[in-house]
DNA sequence: TCCAACCGACGAC
DNA sequence: GTCGTCGGTTGGA
C-alpha cells in the first residue's frame, strides 16, 4: 500500500528522464536514453533483415539517422563501428563467446579468492537471503527505488540496506510496469522512492571506469536456494564469455536440471549485474530474456565493445 | 511436511 | 518447427 502510493509519483518523475522518439541531436545533453532508443531500433531492424545483409544506410534509415550519425552513435555508445556491432550479433560471435563454456565456470571457481583472475568484470560481493529470511527480517527492512538513464534504456534500481537487490530495464512508457514487475518479487517489502540512494549505484554500474576490485558492489540475492545457486554461478562468467544452461546445471551438480536452470535464470532480479545475458542455448541461440531479446543483444554488442577497450 | 499438477530463457531431431 | 523429458515451484491437504 505504501508502494501503491509511491507508484503514483512515478509519472511526474519520469518526465524529465524520458527522451522520446526524437533523433539524436549532436551534442545533446543526457543522450543515454536517446542513444539506446536508436540502438534498439537498429537491432530490431538487423535481426529482422540480417539475411539480406542490410547496408549501413538501410540500418541508419531504420534507426532514424544518417549513416554518419549511426557511426558516431555506436562509437559513443559501445566504442564500436556499426559493422563491428553487427558482427557482434551473429551466431558465430555467440559461439565464440560459448567457447569453453564448461571450463569457464571451473576456472572461475579455481581462481576464487586467491588468484589474480577477476571473477566478474563488475566486481561484486554478494550475500544470499532466502524467502524465509526475508520474511523474518523483512519487517524492519525497506527497499528504495529510483529510475535512471542507462545504455540499455531506463534502469529501475531497487536497493536494500544490505546492497543492490533489483535492477530492471524499461523501454519508453513501460517504466511503471517494470517497477511493478520488479516489486512483485518481494510482495512483503515496503518500497519507497529514493533517487538519492539509487543514483550512485546507477552511475557506478554503467560506467566501466568505476568498476573496482577494491570496492566491490554489494549485492543481495533474494530467492530460493536453487535460484541463488544459479545466480551465483552466473556471477562467475567473465566479460567476453558465455555459458549454456546445461553447463550451469552441471556446475551446480544437477546435470539434468538445465531446464530448471533456465527458469531460474529467467527470474534473476538483478539484470546486467548478475549477467544472465551471458547464458545462451547450447548452439549459441539467444533463447530468451526477461526484458526482451533486443536488450540481450544490446548487452552482448555493448560488451563486445568493452572487450576491445580492455 | 508431503505430493501431484504445472510449466518452461532445454535440447535433440 | 515440434516434441520428449525432467526437475523446481507451487499450492492444497
Amino acid at each position: 500500500m505504501a508502494a501503491g502510493a509511491a507508484i503514483g509519483n512515478i509519472g511526474g518523475m519520469m518526465n524529465l528522464a524520458i527522451a522520446d522518439h526524437h533523433p539524436v541531436k549532436p551534442g545533446a545533453r543526457d543522450s543515454a536514453l536517446a542513444d539506446y532508443d536508436c540502438v534498439r531500433r537498429a537491432i530490431a531492424f538487423i535481426s529482422q533483415k540480417w539475411k539480406a545483409q542490410p547496408t549501413i544506410e538501410a540500418i541508419a534509415d531504420a534507426a532514424g539517422l544518417t549513416p554518419d550519425e549511426l557511426h558516431h552513435l555506436f562509437r559513443r555508445w559501445a566504442g564500436l563501428t556499426p559493422k563491428a556491432f553487427m558482427q557482434a550479433l551473429t551466431l558465430d560471435h555467440a559461439k565464440s563467446l560459448l567457447r569453453d563454456s564448461a571450463s569457464v565456470l571451473d576456472a572461475a571457481l579455481a581462481s576464487g579468492l586467491s588468484g589474480p583472475g577477476r571473477l566478474h568484470d563488475l566486481f561484486v560481493t554478494h550475500e544470499a537471503m532466502s524467502p524465509g529470511e526475508w520474511k523474518a527480517g523483512g519487517a524492519g527492512l525497506g527497499l528504495r527505488y529510483g529510475f535512471h538513464p542507462s545504455p540499455f534504456g531506463t534502469a529501475v534500481i531497487i536497493a536494500s540496506d544490505r546492497g543492490l537487490a533489483g535492477l530492471a530495464f524499461a523501454d519508453p512508457g513501460e517504466e511503471q510496469a517494470a517497477l511493478v514487475d520488479l516489486q512483485q518479487r518481494w510482495p512483503r517489502a515496503v518500497c519507497v522512492p529514493d533517487q538519492d540512494t539509487t543514483a550512485p549505484l546507477a552511475q557506478r554500474i554503467f560506467d566501466p571506469a568505476q568498476w573496482r576490485a577494491e570496492q566491490p558492489l554489494r549485492v543481495v540475492l533474494i530467492g530460493t536456494d536453487f535460484e541463488v545457486r544459479v545466480w551465483e554461478t552466473l556471477l562467475k562468467i567473465p566479460l567476453g564469455k558465455a555459458v549454456c544452461y546445461s553447463d550451469i546445471a552441471a556446475n551446480i551438480s544437477l546435470p539434468k536440471a538445465s531446464r530448471a536452470v533456465g527458469a531460474a535464470v529467467g527470474k534473476n532480479p538483478i539484470s546486467f549485474v548478475v549477467p544472465c545475458h551471458r547464458a545462451l542455448g547450447k548452439g549459441g541461440a539467444l533463447t530468451g530474456y526477461h526484458w526482451g531479446l533486443t536488450r540481450k543483444q544490446a548487452m552482448i554488442g555493448w560488451e563486445a565493445g568493452r572487450l576491445g577497450a580492455e
